[in-house]
DNA sequence: TATTTTAAGGTTATCGGTAACATTATATTA
DNA sequence: TAATATAATGTTACCGATAACCTTAAAATA
């Protein structure tokens, strides 16, 4: 591979002042500048990225790494970020963590390694912690987006779970709901604690009991097998009406779940869940959501990020910005209150 | 930060031997290793794998470029391809073209600069072949996906999208449609000339006639803007009584539009498309669709890239795997071969 | 016992750049 | 004219790791 020394070389100038020219830097005559970049042309020189981070010690590019690349909500918060880091001239790379701390622990260490400038992150749950307290010793600025993770004070962008999940409920509620069930994701994930929050508080609202066998608790990724949320919703006496998942992920297996056992929605069961489907929401606005801003948390998690880079020293005080959620009604909610009392 | 130096210092030995236990590679005693791993330990040591890059010249990364990381498809081509990288000991780094040919050019250029063993991608369009010669001239092993690039031959996995379109044109007219118009992507992707082909050809084989204002040409990618696909529709006479568009993403677009007008899906207008929504077509089973084997493309892909970057010299003749679209036949197409003749 | 192996570890050069500090001419100023 | 500034470029050291070669002491063999 063409190196700044064979460029030196066939241009009669040594491997700094290829530097230079590169670089833009120092002062260099009109006259060797162009043979310079005449010749690093005919040998289609392309800098080695790896050389110049081991001197300076930075990039310029920044990592964005998410949970669930399959998942709307991230894919479009992920054009949000790019959008940002683009009208900063930075360059953006991409991880899937898949909800799992071993490949998170991975890109931990790849962002490490590629010395990236950033890194804005959904971390995969609080024992993700560790990582982050890596990142922070080895001085990788980041920012966390949609979870917190206790023990761990930085810039975060979230979105209003415990009151999305309220909603959600009081929405149910109003429709005749009394049966409510939860499928959410592991309480290891802060969001999911408040939706379990806001779910106890919508129910509490409307004067509906909370029972603990009408949560069931699994993973926000996809997953493959239903037998588990099967055996625990054929457990249940009496069947619950609706069903608020905590994230779309979630309503999509449990509407497959739903099918499977010949059950229809919302005839037969109501669903709802937080976050969008993204744009294929309008192919068909079946699924009555709580969405949320999933373009902001990446446009403004990545503005954050940048600001939090370029300062100095002097570290400003951490920025905590809570993001509401909107329902959405569709056609995923049947309307039972006149059905009894 | 902390470099082997360090540790060699702290531990009383050589970096030489800091780094074979590190790599478990010479003979190190049981001691020295132990003291090593422990000072290591202690002073949060991480390799740094920019040094290491620069000495081995190969950094175990792999890419993959996508066109629209917002689309079902490319997500879960991406899942596909993590998912393979990942059983050959790589880490996968992703980027999204969002069917720019200049962002195409940057992460090109990111590519060329970070040094990655090999890169997936799928291209732009034709216009990528600059691109696909510089990665070709400095020796990065690539493999194309989704698309053909005249004048370049490489490995490459695609889709059967003649088959694919010719298909569901003649489901239309097995329902009876005999006016289908086509949305389409941009004719400087191969992938949309086949899909124009296929039309044309499920068009003679039912003997309906093609004509050219029928056929709309736009962007694979997100619109944002549907004046034109707007004032498309309203020229013509009569109206479609179908539509198929050359990809999911148009179809999401073709609806907006549909729905803005006060047009029902099927009722007034049915609509199919290339591509399946991903795991949200399960939520509600709306859209009939010719879907490709997403996964499969990403995971073979990556195999494909692998396997060339595991050859030593001597190149094996480049391979194409064409994979088979599948019809799901869903609710959005109308049955109106009883309404007229 | 003398010689050869081997285990365990150290030294040096190098990957491709860049910062910091020379070194030249030539131009400017005293 | 001598002293000083400046433009243009070169030299050297270093970023953090590893390959290739070298050294030493103990173990195995002749």
């Amino acid at each position: 591979m063409v190196t700044i020394y064979d460029i030196a070389a066939k241009a009669g100038v040594s491997a700094m002042t290829v530097s230079r020219v590169i670089n833009n830097t120092g002062k260099i005559s009109e006259k060797t500048r162009a043979k310079v970049k005449r010749v690093m042309e005919e040998m289609n020189y392309v800098p080695n990225q790896t050389a110049r981070s081991l001197v300076l010690q930075q990039t310029k590019l920044l990592f964005l790494l998410i949970t669930d690349i399959t998942n709307p909500f991230y894919t479009t918060l992920a054009r949000g970020a790019e959008d940002a880091a683009k009208k900063h001239g930075y360059r953006l790379l991409f991880g899937n963590s898949d909800e799992s701390l071993e490949k998170e622990a991975d890109y931990v260490t790849t962002i490490l390694t590629t010395r990236v400038d950033g890194v804005l992150l959904a971390p995969a749950g609080d024992p993700s912690l560790p990582h982050l307290e890596s990142l922070r010793k080895h001085n990788v600025p980041f920012v966390l987006l949609d979870r917190e993770v206790p023990g761990m004070d930085c810039d975060i962008v979230l979105g209003d779970s415990k009151e999305g999940a309220k909603r959600l409920v009081e929405h149910l509620a109003e429709k005749g709901h009394r049966q409510i069930a939860l499928v959410n994701g592991s309480s290891s994930i802060s969001s999911a604690r408040l939706r379990l929050q806001g779910y106890k508080e919508g129910l509490k609202l409307n004067e509906l009991p909370f029972r603990e066998e009408f949560v069931f608790e699994t993973s926000f990724g996809q997953l493959g097998d239903l037998s588990d949320m099967t055996a625990w919703l054929e457990r249940l006496d009496p069947m619950p009406t609706a069903i608020l998942t905590g994230n779309n992920v979630l309503a999509v297996e449990a509407m497959r779940l739903l099918r499977a056992k010949g059950l229809r929605v919302p005839e037969d069961i109501s669903i709802v869940c937080f976050d969008d489907l993204g744009p294929y929401s309008d192919v068909d606005p079946f699924l009555t959501v709580a969405a949320q801003q999933a373009y902001q948390f990446g446009y403004m998690g990545m503005g954050m990020l940048i600001d939090r880079i370029g300062e100095r020293d002097g570290s400003s005080p951490w920025k905590k910005v809570v993001l509401p959620a909107e329902l959405l009604v569709r056609r995923s909610v049947k309307d039972i209150s006149s059905e009894e009392g």
